[in-house]
DNA sequence: CGTGTGACTCGGT
DNA sequence: GACCGAGCCACAC
C-alpha cells in the first residue's frame, strides 16, 4: 500500500482506506460512493465515503472525480462539479444530461 | 457522550 | 422528473 497517501498530514484510517481504494479506479472508468463504502464492508457508509473524498488532501493524487453517485448523478467535487464534468469528459467518460454513462461503471 | 452535518441511497409522494 | 423523509456512517463541536 503506498505510503504516500497517508503520510503528510493524518488523516483518519477510513480516509486513507477510501484515498486508496479510489486512487485505483482506471482511467476512463468511474465508482460509485456505494460501491467503495461496500468495498470498506460499511455497505450503508456511502455518505462517510464522500465526506471523507470531500476532505481529499490528495487532489491530483487520488482521482476523486471519478467517483458518482449511485443513480449517475455527478455527485459532488471540491472544485465544483463543472470541474469535475469536465474532468471526466477528458477522460473519455461520456456526461449525457449530468449523468454518467452506467455501462462504464468500474466493477471492481 | 449527545447533536448536527454532509461529495449518499432508497422508497414514497 | 422533482421533492421529501428515513436510514446509515464518520467526524467536528
Amino acid at each position: 500500500m503506498p505510503m504516500s497517501i497517508n503520510n503528510r498530514h493524518k488523516v483518519s484510517d477510513f480516509a486513507s482506506r477510501v484515498y486508496e481504494l479510489t486512487s485505483k479506479v482506471p482511467k476512463g472508468k468511474v465508482t460509485t460512493y456505494g460501491r467503495l463504502a461496500a468495498l470498506l464492508d460499511l455497505k450503508k457508509g456511502a455518505q462517510a465515503v464522500g465526506q471523507a473524498l470531500h476532505c481529499n488532501p490528495f487532489a491530483p493524487t487520488v482521482p476523486c472525480h471519478r467517483v458518482v453517485r449511485s443513480d449517475g448523478d455527478i455527485g459532488g467535487f471540491a472544485f465544483g462539479t463543472d470541474s469535475k464534468k469536465k474532468l471526466l469528459k477528458s477522460e473519455g467518460v461520456e456526461i449525457i444530461n449530468n449523468k454518467i454513462d452506467l455501462s462504464i461503471y468500474c466493477v471492481k
